[in-house]
This record gives C-alpha cells, structure tokens and sequence, in this order.
DNA sequence: TCCCAAAAACCGTCTGAGTAGTACAGTAAC
DNA sequence: GTTACTGTACTACTCAGACGGTTTTTGGGA
C-alpha cells in the first residue's frame, strides 16, 4: 500500500510528534526514548533506528517546527498583509494567532533544545532571517526591530507562563504596534 | 570570629553564587549538586546540609535573584526616574543596563527552574507584581504593557541567544518606547 | 574562667533509580 | 537483497539523596 518511503517518513513523523506531546504535556525532563517510543506506537529499536541519538531527535524536532512556522509566515505575509511592513504585520498577527506551531510547539522544543546540549544554531539562524525580512521591510529600521521584540517577548513570556498577558491585553499591544508600522 | 548564624548565611550565599556561576559557564545540564558544592567549596554532605533537596536550592536561587530585580527596579524608579512613566522608564534602563542580576542569573535559573521539576510561581507572582505597578504608572495601560513585553523580550532574547540585538538596535528600541511613555 | 554536653555545621561514601545507547536475533514488506 | 522495523537483554553511566561519622560552636553550670 505505502512505499517504504512514505512508511518512512510516516514514522518519523509519529516519532516528533510524540516527542512534542510529551514535553508539551509532561515537562521537558520526561522526554526519554522509551517514552516517546511508546507514545508515538514504535519500539525503542524502531525509534533508534530514524534517530541514533536522542539529540538528533531533538534537533530533528527544532527544526520541524522552524520551518512550519517559516512556511506559516510566509503564508500568512503573502495571503493578506501586502505592501510596506506586510511581513512585521504577519509576524505579529501569527503571535496574536496563538496557534499552536507559535506557541505549543515551541515551548517543549526550545526548552529542550537549551538542555540536553541541545544546537539552537538553526533556531538562531532562523530568527536572523525573520529579523532580516522584517528590517527589509521598507519600515523604519527601529519600528521594525519593535515589531520583532514585542513578538518574541510575547510569545516566551507565554512560553514560561511568565504572568502572560490576557487576550485583550496582547490585541491592544499588538495593535499598537502594528498602527506604528502603518504610520511609519 | 564569626558567629554561627554568619557563617550558616555565607555559605548558603556561596552555594547559591556556585549554582548561578555552573549555570553561567557550563549550562543548565551540568547543574548538579556535586558541582555546586565543588564549586562553593563545600562537601556534599554540607551542601545537603542548607539545601535538603535540589528542588530548594533551585527555588532559594530563584527566589533570590528575584528579589534582586526587584531591589535594583526600586532603586532606579526612585533614584532619578520620578514622575509618571518613572517606573516604565526603570523597567526598561534595568534591561538597558545589562546588570549581570538583569541578564546573567535569569539565565540559568530560569532554565533550570523550567527544567527539574522546578516551581515558576514566584517568578509569575514577581512579574505580575511589577505588571500591576506598570499599570498603576499613570501611563496609557497599552503603553505600559508595551514597555513591559519590549522590556522581557529584549532579556529573553538575549537568555536564549536568539539573534539578540545588538547594543545600538536595542538603545534604539528602548529609546523609541521611552518615547511614547513622554508623550503618552 | 574552665568544662562539657548538646546542637549545629559539615564531611565523604554508598546506593538505588533512571536512562542513553548497544547487541542481536528475528519478522515482514518491498 | 535491502530496508523497516520488533523485542529483549544488557552495559555503562550519571546523579539525587541517604547515612553515619567528625568537627566546630554555643550556652550554661561548677
């Protein structure tokens, strides 16, 4: 029915999403093999098998969800948001979204990248790409980097559960800002 | 010389400066009690002595860097930023600063609070705290907030070295909130 | 002022639990 | 024949905390 490949990348796939469910609901100090080799239906041979060592998995997860949000962004810049300062506005738009490759997945897969000598190269890399388009932007280069501060500061004080903002208080900020770009 | 109550505080500072400093230099992971205790000079068996589980020595080294913030906010809202907006302006010179206390130790004790079973509700009670004193600023409670997320996002940024602005781009930032909080 | 017992501070080893990764023998699908 | 697995058994290692012992401090009493 499914070629090896397909069955191939179905497995994996089924390997990081365990592996984020498992952070997401059990904390990031319960992310063993066994665990997620269970959660996701395979043994730990079979999750060995995809990924040698665990960091590797790790880092396989970090970077899925990297590019689901890359590809998110995009979608979201090129859909609805045209024109001078159209990719700020989509970045802070997919922060005010709150869906959940801009926060769930990230908060398991950051905090477990920065443990278990976790490489958060790609996701270093990543954010000075996004901060490059957005000072590409033909916005004022301060009102650019504004953009980009009160989205990340937005979703990681979510991230730590840092007495996050509440729903209306996020739109109010973010539409603030998103009126700075308009009359920049 | 020095009484027991001295000493029995020294070494507890000790062994909290020795928690920060493995943080610091070798990461959240390496963060174990043999360490600490190396690190501090003390035995093991002393280390257990202060801090019966690794639970308490995280949580007492959270819960003092956190009272730090909170002295070294004081002493900047009152030492020359008076007036409305004051403690507005304080939030986000301490991050300007880049203290040790505003940068260094939220590194890894937040890390490692988030990790090891590790309890955030003092943080989230401390940063709800200053929210409500943001917005009790006399300020235009969107501006307040503002200069709140701009304020913890410069900091988690640079916590996780993603992409951190550089000095002029987050001058520039927080010279650009500052001047909304003037003319707000 | 000396002594002494109790308490507190501190030492260093041992153990038990958890867990990454190995080894390998076998099955099933392509 | 190759690749994708299963399953079990095992190694190697880390590390939190227990524990029993030792030193230092302290607050009286003679």
């Amino acid at each position: 029915m499914a070629t090896q490949e397909e069955r191939r990348a179905q497995t994996k796939a089924a390997l990081l999403d365990a592996a984020a469910d498992v952070v997401r609901s059990d904390g990031v100090t319960k992310l063993t093999l066994d665990r997620v080799a269970e959660s996701a239906g395979v043994s730990k041979g079979g999750l060995l098998h995809h990924f040698p060592t665990k960091r590797e998995l790790i880092a396989a997860t970090l970077e899925r969800t990297l590019q689901r949000s890359d590809e998110r962004l995009n979608q979201l810049a090129s859909d609805n948001q045209q024109g001078v300062g159209g990719f700020a506005r989509a970045y802070l738009d997919y922060v005010r979204s709150g869906e959940p490759d801009a926060v769930d997945s990230p908060t398991g897969i950051f905090a477990s990248a920065a443990l278990d000598d976790g490489d958060l190269a790609p996701a270093r890399a990543q954010f000075e790409r996004w901060q490059d388009r957005l000072l590409d932007d033909g916005l004022d280069p301060t009102i650019a980097l504004l953009a980009r501060v009160v989205g990340d500061g937005l979703w990681l004080i979510d991230l730590f559960g840092l007495a996050p903002l509440t729903d209306d208080q996020r739109n109010a900020v973010i539409d603030k800002v998103e009126g700075l770009i308009q009359t920049a």
